[in-house]
DNA sequence: CGATTTACATGATGATCATCATATTTCTTG
DNA sequence: CAAGAAATATGATGATCATCATGTAAATCG
């Protein structure tokens, strides 16, 4: 049955939002096309009345998860101009982004599967590791522009990293030291 | 046709020795038992001669390329009395690690799929992290126990986390940028 | 050396999956 | 309001995959 203007283009943000979060939580080749409809509240036919495969809605999936970290980074920079690193480590080496993988940054869930592949998916992931270096740099400490990209480079893998392998723990003492210690040593106070 | 003990023997450790290097390089949901045993040079069918399950498979894969990061570390540790963290440091964030997924530590091809399960393997895993924190914290540098395993858990996350961003950026040039000023900053000399 | 065991090859089975074809129903447009 | 367009539902298709059944030939054992 045919639905109005506005609800196809209802259902087609719906299909991308729930396919985000079902990507990040199972992985690409964790969800199938007919998942992602039930979850958006259809059936796995009309997929293709919204987009040409799933390897399409993997793209454009990932491009909205990205613009949405780069943005929510940004945020948090701009909300405060005084400690704007603080800030950011403060939202993103948290609890939350390590329970709910699924509302999380795409990197810290994806970023391994996206490596192996080679096409535009890994194009937009490699450029959005970018952006955010860039985006650190303006905010990390150091002496000169040199210094600051390079701290912006080790605070992105160790941010990234913590995350990842507290997830990995069982642990929840060690996962907690993972998120905690690096939180801390990642602090500008504990820095040159 | 029937072999003799000593090439079931052969063939079970080609087995996992060419799983290790697939799962490594596609994900343990991306490579197939048929692709395996090709790799080994046997037909699908004679793989439950072996194993009971693919499960089964990537649960003895898992372990045994655990205990080789294990027996490695150990071993550079041993190696290199004066500098042990130099020395595995180099080892670790290096071209090679990047390079080749295939030969490389199982925790920086395989820990976001294992995460995402739950089962022996992910506790195998899981098991193997706290392990390499309790190596590292023999070798960081720090004043008291407490503040080694603080570094140790930093030091870990870090290490890991820049040879993940390295592989999953296309430009070569910041891809390097990872790995060499993680390099330089997890250096014992640029320590407190 | 003959009988039996057994490792592997070949091929089948059922499940899952992406994608497509067609039918149905409702919106849109004139 | 009628006619056509179009979004979705239902069901089919072919591919891939893990696992199993059976046959065969070689190794082991008595």
């Amino acid at each position: 049955m045919r639905v109005s203007r506005e609800k196809f283009a209802e259902n087609r943000e719906k299909i991308l939002s729930v396919a985000g979060v079902l990507f990040r939580e199972n992985g690409f080749d964790g969800v199938g096309v007919a998942d992602i409809m039930k979850a958006a509240g259809l059936t796995h036919g009309g997929f293709y009345g919204h987009f040409n495969s799933k390897d399409e809605l993997a793209l454009e999936v990932s491009r909205k998860l990205i613009d949405r970290v780069e943005e929510r980074w940004k945020e948090h920079i701009a909300s405060s101009p005084d400690r704007p690193l603080e800030t950011l480590l403060d939202h993103y080496i948290h609890w939350r982004t390590v329970d709910d993988p699924g509302g999380s940054c795409v990197f810290a869930t994806l970023i391994q599967e996206v490596s192996r592949s080679r096409g535009a998916v890994r194009a937009v992931f490699s450029d959005g590791l970018s952006v955010l270096v860039d985006t650190l740099a303006d905010i990390v400490p150091g002496e000169s522009e040199e210094e600051r990209r390079a701290n912006a480079a080790t605070t992105l893998s160790s941010m990234m990293g913590a995350v990842i392998l507290a997830r990995a723990v069982e642990d929840r003492g060690l996962a907690e030291q993972f998120l905690v210690t690096m939180r801390r040593q990642l602090d500008p106070a504990n820095r040159t």
